[in-house]
RNA sequence: GGUCUCGUAGCUCAACUGGAUAGAGCAGCUGCCUUCUAAGCAGCAGGUUGCUGGUUCGAGUCCAGCCGGGAUCACCA
């Protein structure tokens, strides 16, 4: 059974021995550094049932774990904290049932199914720091789920139609002379964004220009003739013209590919696509039934909205007055599609920005209202924007950080460093491009994880191609030394095996530590999924390897002549790589061997 | 203006959801490589948790009011 559970169902015995009283809630918390134990259990709730003060109470369940439990070696009080010592034949006992444990870490299927939506870009540019935030998470927030033994579905929805991308093509006719990205040797994405930059700039001239003539800005922001062009694809798009459409295709592939380029470099992947040139047009006859059920109503001029204020809303168009839908449509039809896609599914979690907070929670109250009971387990992973030391991210000042790039620079600085450490002579030349990129790509990964999502980040660009202290790089290089000690041990015939465990017969205060926190794994896996949040284990797993840092400069592991102990701190080790590997994995960063 | 959100060491972030003397990393200073990888470890210094009240055994955390950032309130997406 798990020590956790163990012990507080033995504390519940206690109370209830000693007080005559069944226990509410059990407030269970790790020791303090400053103080000897492992588990403190906070005793002032208790007082009430009890009817002694603090100091008492927590002596009197002191005293009777320490006769009844088994597992409790002695305890001290300091006010009402009853701090818990744990002895080292529980902990030893607690080690060998994660050592044998090969899928520790891996729960088995819970039945659930769960999908979860992220990236989702537009495709008039290429991808930029902000998406890598988005991927990230939302990637790392599937596979925790996936841990914890449920299916998810990774999604999303690719902003393929639209006035922006018009824009693009608008600006290739013109000034493109068919440039292609075999022509011109440029990746996809990046040939796309060109002409995006290019229509923007055009435009701009072009307003400046009917401005100087005399006319108003709104007028020259109508008249202009890109912008004019830009709009007439757009209506040629939606009445299917054949050669629109055929340029539309050619644009949005090669964007494609550029983007899978990306995507696989950033290693994330997708189950299923959903375009919104295919489900743009779904919704309107759910927001249509609504109107009949007395849902949304009915403006005079024929446009049709919710109702909202009884939430503290606001009232919110949903159908234009000729009959077309709005974004919010649009969502409300690309839920329910998914959920007939998927009907095992529970829920939803859209990976989106903070920017939408509104939308989302109009777009759930709306599920609710259709009657849709899985609305309520559909969550907006909302995160905040990734600043700059200069300020926001904006495309029209040209400060927007380019996601292939930034991975090229992470990686290349890897390998700086690496080389200036003096650590690649026995790597083959592949190798050392292979480490580089590991380590680049873990640093990136890391940085942009270990921060709450919910909360606005700042980038330092210097700052993140740090290899040192609250990094990945720190941990990957944890994962690599415990190999190379493990190595070691092999080469030299050292196995351990599980009975041998046991007859070790106390621990260092480093080995208690480490060994708490792994057995602390799953419930951090837990606080992450239900707070959605990677940075849950991204800082647990640099905690780990910190505390086995502490570990590995104590004790010189083969200075040991106890044999027993030499073998308990292999497999030790072992199990801490192994943990450090599964909880980077949950983030997308994978660790080297050697490094 | 309404709603939401954030404010913690010089800087970037934590704080197990109300618990003990608020912790890490970077930057600064001091030590530790003849023994398993020093991308490491140990130590010093750095704080009135934006401000003022309130709630209680106990508040960075909850409530109210200020101050200061940000987001959002389109028949845009």
């Amino acid at each position: 059974m798990n020590l956790d559970t163990q012990l507080r169902a033995s504390i519940s015995t206690a109370v209830a021995t000693l007080f005559n009283q069944p226990v509410q809630q059990l407030q269970l918390q790790p020791t303090n550094a400053e103080f000897e134990g492992s588990y403190t259990l906070v005793c002032f709730p208790l007082t009430k049932i009890s009817k002694k003060g603090p100091e008492q109470t927590a002596t009197a369940i002191g005293e009777y774990l320490v006769a009844n439990s088994g597992i409790v070696a002695r305890f001290n009080v300091v006010k009402g904290f009853l701090n818990l010592v744990i002895t080292d034949k529980v902990w030893i006992d607690v080690f060998k049932s994660i050592f044998v444990d090969k899928n520790f870490g891996l729960l088995p299927s819970n039945g659930k199914e769960l999908m979860v939506e992220y990236s989702s870009p537009n495709t008039n540019k290429p991808l930029h720091l902000g998406h890598l935030r988005n991927n990230f998470l939302g990637y790392a927030v599937a596979e925790i789920y996936k841990a914890l033994g449920y299916t998810v579905h990774k999604v999303q929805i690719i902003n393929d139609r639209g006035i922006h991308i018009c824009k693009s093509m608008a600006a290739w006719k013109l000034l493109g002379n068919g440039e292609t990205p075999q022509s011109s040797g440029m990746k996809g994405d990046k040939l796309v964004g060109k002409y995006y930059v290019e229509f923007d700039k055009n435009y701009k001239a072009q307003i400046k220009e009917l401005i100087d003539k005399g006319v108003s800005e709104t007028e020259a922001e109508k008249q202009a003739p890109i912008m004019k062009q830009a709009v007439e694809l757009l209506q040629k798009w939606e009445a299917k013209d054949v050669d629109t459409v055929l340029l539309w295709k050619t644009m949005n592939g090669w964007v494609y590919e550029g983007f899978d380029a990306t995507y696989k470099r950033m290693g994330v992947d997708f189950e299923k696509l959903y375009y919104e040139s295919d489900t743009y047009l779904l919704g309107k006859d759910e927001v249509l039934k609504g109107v009949e059920k007395g849902i949304f109503f009915k403006k005079e001029d024929g446009s049709v909205w919710v109702d909202l204020t009884s939430d503290g809303l606001d009232q919110k168009v949903l159908l234009r007055a000729d009959g077309t839908s709005v974004y919010m449509t649009q969502d409300i039809g690309t839920a329910i599609l998914r959920f007939k896609d998927f009907p095992k599914i529970e829920g939803q979690v859209y990976t989106v920005g903070n920017e939408q907070e509104y939308h989302f929670k109009v777009l759930f109250l709306i599920l609710k209202k259709l009657g849709y009971s899985w609305a309520d387990k559909c969550y907006h992973l909302s995160y905040g924007m990734v600043d700059l030391p200069t300020g926001k991210m904006k495309s029209r000042e040209g400060t927007v950080v380019d996601a292939d790039d930034l991975m090229q620079e992470m990686a290349d600085e890897a390998e700086k460093q690496t080389r200036e450490l003096g650590k690649i002579e026995d790597l083959a030349d592949g190798q050392v491009k292979e480490l580089s990129e590991m380590i680049g790509l873990g640093a990136l990964k890391f940085f942009l994880l270990k921060v709450d999502p919910k909360k606005r980040m700042l980038f330092d660009p210097n700052e993140s191609i740090q290899l040192q202290g609250h990094t990945g790089p720190f941990i990957q290089y944890t994962h690599a030394r415990i190999r190379a000690i493990v190595r070691k041990a092999g080469s030299m015939g050292v196995k351990p095996n599980e009975n041998e465990l046991s007859q070790v017969a106390s621990l260092e205060a480093s080995e208690r530590e480490v060994i708490f926190m792994i057995n602390n794994y799953i419930n951090k896996l837990n606080e992450a999924a239900r707070d959605y949040s990677p940075a849950v284990v991204a800082n647990f797993a640099f905690d780990l390897a910190k505390g086995y840092n502490q570990f590995y400069q104590s004790i010189p592991i083969f200075n040991e002549s106890d044999q027993a102990k030499l073998k308990f701190r292999i497999a030790f080790s072992e199990v801490v790589a192994d943990v450090l590997k599964k909880s980077m994995k949950l983030l997308g960063i994978e660790v080297p061997e050697k490094m």
